[in-house]
RNA sequence: GCCCGGAUGGUGGAAUGGUAGACACGAAGGACUUAAAAUCCUUUGGCCAUAGCGGCUGUGGGGGUUCAAGUCCCCCUCCGGGUACCA
């Protein structure tokens, strides 16, 4: 069919034209198009993505999926699935096998806190939240494959939650080996054997990745929960609900990431993620090395073991402290002493519940009344009780070198200890440093040791630096037995329960003999019991336990036993979602092995970078302990990782610090004004929330500027990463750039047959040539500029040839995809533009034959002057100097002239 | 306190050590219009000069390296994120 007919037709059941409009000028009805373009999407699946083998370039994009609360989404969620969107869209046009999947984690407190107020069962609310997201997400013009939606609360998914912890507690950690093996091949030891079945459980147990045990864990008596550490703030409380937590001791469900930290560790190395980010989990997992040492106490058999970074200042150990939680505690108190100790802990497990943070400041301790002996100087320390030492770090008692450290020496100065210096401090200012070998001044840098030998035992380490030292004495300490060279994480134990209805039920039985077991494979999934009331028990005991018939169960032998009624924490589905959305529908298998080998890893995972740690930390967790069972073939989830900045949005406060949402105020000369009163509020930029009055829902802006325009705008916001202010003045911009491509295009009289303009040519090919570029490396802000400055150049020619703009389109449609869809169809294409090849610059337009030189002198731009490109060096002074403007400046000097080639020419006089 | 980012016009931002302010918003002026909206054109870092050419200054502050610094180095201030007695 000719060209010219397919375009009559096409442009004959375009929209109609307002009356207002001039005659025959076509303008942008976005909203039409829009509309039109994702019920056509939908109805040829036009994304689907294919298990295509044949093709070997596959690209697993991802987003972070969201939790559907029930305010719907605000404008920060488009950011991040608008830059996958682009990338997805753009690999499939590079050819690629695109999986772009979405879906919900939906297991959470909110659902569950309504069902509670109202009775309205979670999942009615989650179902119809995803409702709302669902739609909301597919106004975007997004290009999810929407057969492989997921659901966490489904128990076609849940089961396989279920599955793998299942797989967690049948996995123990084998050091030698370095990876995780079913507990089946754990060796027994030969005494543990001799102790009976009772020993040898316990001692499978103790290896298991999953364990159950009396934990001291944070509770919230608000939100009646337990939180893992990392749920509470660093002010004490809980970061879901602001109330304070407090301490207790429940038997909890633990996972045993610690026996991960190596390899989490070592493998951020190979991951393409900001540096910024690995070292945020290189923190968390907090690896250090140093030593355990023993000490004798005197007058008793008990030996204390400490750990510490510092062996080398053994030597300057004046006492000892032991964390109020030390089981030595009680055994080694003096009687004399017994009393104040006792106090003292109980006042601490006390001072817990109240301030961390405050009262931790001033140090506070009590004196055991029992001493220690140093073993390299043979002196007796006294050992001290003080809550600065955690139990749950090394060994829960440490040796104090008030010297040469500060949190010692501030308790050591507070106390009245002795202050032993044995480095002699690489500072330059000898004041300082007579301060220093005094005690009166702490120094941790280095510096040559000093009072640091004992001959009787052989050791010295007087001359030598502080990683000499550290080598030295670690030899020593390991020769004479007394200590053994020892690497510590801060990363600890996974608190993995919580004690709530709406979240995967745990596969677990407890019997009345007090043995614990899990579900068969062929059991899951097991589903949630129907309740009436969602309340938590008084002492935060689940809801489950209310579920009678579900609760209790009883075996073949008449045994009775009681289901788990914890629930797993809302990270657990977010866990490996990533792995099922490969194969989502899968009945017999947690997903297709061949299809896994296919698609995995995730090729660039896009979200906030508040999961920077926890999610992060857990998925390739997980990820890792599935790898080492043969269950996925890679070592690491995520091989390319973007945390995109946070969209902020302004707020109001009055002067009492009332927010005021921002519809009710007026701008006023740079002021701020409550509309219709004289009452001035400030405004300040925050993160969007609810309590701010501040979230912009972007179906208003759909509405009014339609979707390919939203996301035009928050992409031209800036750079991806950076956090940004939402201000929707600047929305204009993008929105006029659309209506003017659509201009240009959408009315033939501009689309030209024929030869391209050169200058237009040139600027196609530069910007097809930057766009690519600036795709592949997530700028987009910077190629929407050149798609602007193509269009202001297009619209000064008034006209382009047809070829042209299918390319322009090409490069638009990521960014636009309805308009790039419609604009492709009017000229003159049936099939969607998902597909079609992705334009190639052509070296030939981009290389110019003049260059406008800018000439400096001495390093002041001063003029510019047209030099043929690769003109010789001594060719292009000629010119310049040559030129009246420079002579201007040399006067009767002779320059010198440094010439950077097609960059500048720099002149110095 | 420590670790990681960041600071560029009225605003969002752009700039492989090589023309600072691309692109856009806003603002001002003009064209079209009975008028407004929309659209189009012009100007737009500051200061000085101006018929026109032009000059000085300028990327949080202070030093330095370089022919040349927003960019590299040192010191400081402020803002954001992470972390919090981890021995």
């Amino acid at each position: 069919m000719p060209r010219e007919v397919i375009f009559t037709k096409v442009f004959l059941i375009s929209q109609p034209i307002s009356a207002k409009r001039k005659a025959n000028m076509k303008e942008y009805n976005f909203s039409g198009i829009e509309k039109k373009w994702q019920e056509y999407w939908e109805t040829n699946k036009t994304f689907k993505t294919e298990d295509d083998f044949s093709n070997p370039n596959k690209y697993y994009i991802l987003d972070m999926f969201p939790y559907p609360s029930g305010a719907g989404l605000h404008v920060g969620h488009p950011e991040g699935y608008t830059a996958t969107d682009i990338i997805a869209r753009y690999k499939r046009m590079k050819g690629f096998n695109v999986l772009h999947p979405m879906g919900w984690d939906a297991f959470g407190l909110p659902a569950e806190q309504y069902a509670i107020q109202t009775g309205t069962h979670p999942a009615v609310t989650t179902n119809k939240n995803c409702d709302t997201f669902r739609r909301q997400i597919k106004e975007l013009g997004l290009s999810y494959d929407w057969d492989r939606e997921i659901n966490t609360t489904d128990p076609g998914y849940f089961r396989w939650t279920q599955w793998i912890f299942i797989k967690l507690y049948s996995t123990w950690y084998d050091h030698k080996s370095d990876r995780g093996r079913d507990i089946s091949e754990l060796p027994i030891p030969l005494d543990v054997l001799k102790a009976g079945d009772e020993a040898r459980r316990k001692y499978i147990d103790s290896k298991r990745l999953a364990y159950y045990d009396d934990a001291q864990i944070w509770y919230c008596p608000s939100c009646r929960i337990v939180c893992a550490n990392e749920e509470v703030l660093t002010d004490g409380s809980h970061e879901k609900c602001g109330n304070r937590v407090v301490r207790r001791n429940l038997k909890q469900w633990m996972l045993r990431i610690p026996q991960y930290a190596e390899r989490l560790l070592t493998g951020l190395d190979k991951l393409d993620w900001s540096e910024g980010l690995k070292e945020m989990q290189r923190n968390w997992i907090g690896r250090s090395t140093g030593a355990e040492v023993d000490f004798k106490v005197d007058g008793h058999k008990e030996i204390i073991t400490v750990y510490t970074t510092r062996p080398d200042t053994l030597f300057g150990a004046t006492y000892m402290v032991l964390s109020p939680e030390h089981p030595l505690v009680g055994t080694i108190t003096s009687p004399e002493q017994a009393k104040q100790v006792e106090e003292y802990i109980s006042a601490a497990s006390v001072k817990s519940d109240l301030d961390r943070t405050d009262l931790a400041k001033d140090k506070t301790g009590v004196f055991t009344g029992t001493y220690a002996i140093n073993p390299v100087t043979g002196k007796r320390i006294p050992v001290w009780v003080a809550d600065y030492v955690l139990m749950g770090y090394g060994t829960g008692a440490i040796m104090a070198v008030p010297a040469h450290d500060e949190r010692d020496f501030e308790f050591a100065q507070k106390f009245g200890i002795d202050i032993v210096c044995i480095l002699s401090p690489a500072v330059a200012d000898p004041e300082q440093k007579k301060r220093i070998i005094a005690g009166r001044e702490c120094w941790s840098g280095d510096g040559i040791y000093i009072n640091s030998s004992n001959s009787e035992l052989k050791i010295t380490l007087d001359g030598l630096n502080v990683e000499e030292g550290i080598a030295t004495i670690t030899r020593w300490i390991e020769s004479k037995n007394i200590g053994i060279h020892r690497v510590n994480y801060k990363l600890r134990d996974w608190l993995f329960s919580r004690q709530r209805y709406w979240g995967e039920p745990f596969p677990v039985i407890h019997w009345e003999d007090g043995r614990i077991t899990l579900l068969d494979e062929k059991e899951l999934p097991l589903t949630l019991p129907e309740l009436e009331v969602f309340e938590p028990g008084d002492n935060g005991e689940s809801p489950l336990s209310n579920a009678t018939d579900w609760l209790w169960v009883t075996d073949s032998e008449g045994r009775r036993g009681k289901r788990e009624t914890n629930t797993m924490p809302q990270w657990a589905g977010s866990c490996w979602y990533y792995l099922r959305f490969i194969d989502p529908k899968n009945e017999s298998e947690i997903f297709n092995k061949v299809l896994e080998k296919y698609w995995m890893p995730v090729d660039l995972y896009i979200g906030g970078a508040e999961h920077a740690v926890l999610h992060l930390l857990y998925a390739r967790f997980w990820h890792k302990v599935l790898f080492d069972l043969g269950i996925v073939s890679t070592d690491e989830p995520f091989m390319k990782l973007f945390n995109q900045g946070m969209i902020l949005a302004f707020a109001y406060q009055t002067e009492t610090g009332a927010r005021v949402s921002s519809d009710q105020i007026t701008e006023k000369d740079g002021r701020f004004y409550i509309t219709g009163t004289d009452e001035e509020v400030r405004q300040i930029v925050a993160k969007m929330s609810k309590s701010l009055k501040n979230v912009v829902n972007p179906d208003d802006v759909v509405k009014n500027y339609g979707a390919d325009t939203l996301r035009l705008f928050e992409m031209f916001l800036g750079p991806l990463e950076a956090t940004k202010p939402w201000d929707e003045k600047g929305i204009r911009g993008p929105h006029n750039f659309l209506a003017r491509a659509y201009r240009l295009i959408a009315n033939r009289e501009n689309i030209t047959e024929g030869e391209e303009d050169p200058e237009i040519l040139r600027v196609l090919h530069k910007i097809i040539k930057k766009v690519t570029e600036d795709i592949e490396g997530l700028r987009f802000n910077t190629a929407i500029s050149a798609m602007m400055i193509f269009l202001n150049t297009a619209l000064k020619k008034e006209k382009i040839t047809l070829n042209t703009a299918g390319n322009f389109i090409k490069l638009l449609s990521p960014f636009a995809p309805h308009l790039g869809e419609e604009l492709w169809q009017l000229t003159g294409h049936h099939d969607t533009i998902t597909y079609e090849p992705w334009p190639v610059a052509e070296e030939q337009y981009l290389n110019e034959e003049l260059f406008e030189c800018p000439v400096s002198v001495n390093g002041k731009m001063r003029f510019k002057i047209d030099i043929p490109v690769n003109l010789p060096k001594e060719e292009v002074i000629k010119t310049v100097l040559a030129d009246e403007r420079a002579q201007k400046w040399i006067g009767t000097a002779t320059p010198k002239v440094i010439v950077v080639p097609n960059r500048i020419v720099n002149i110095v006089v």
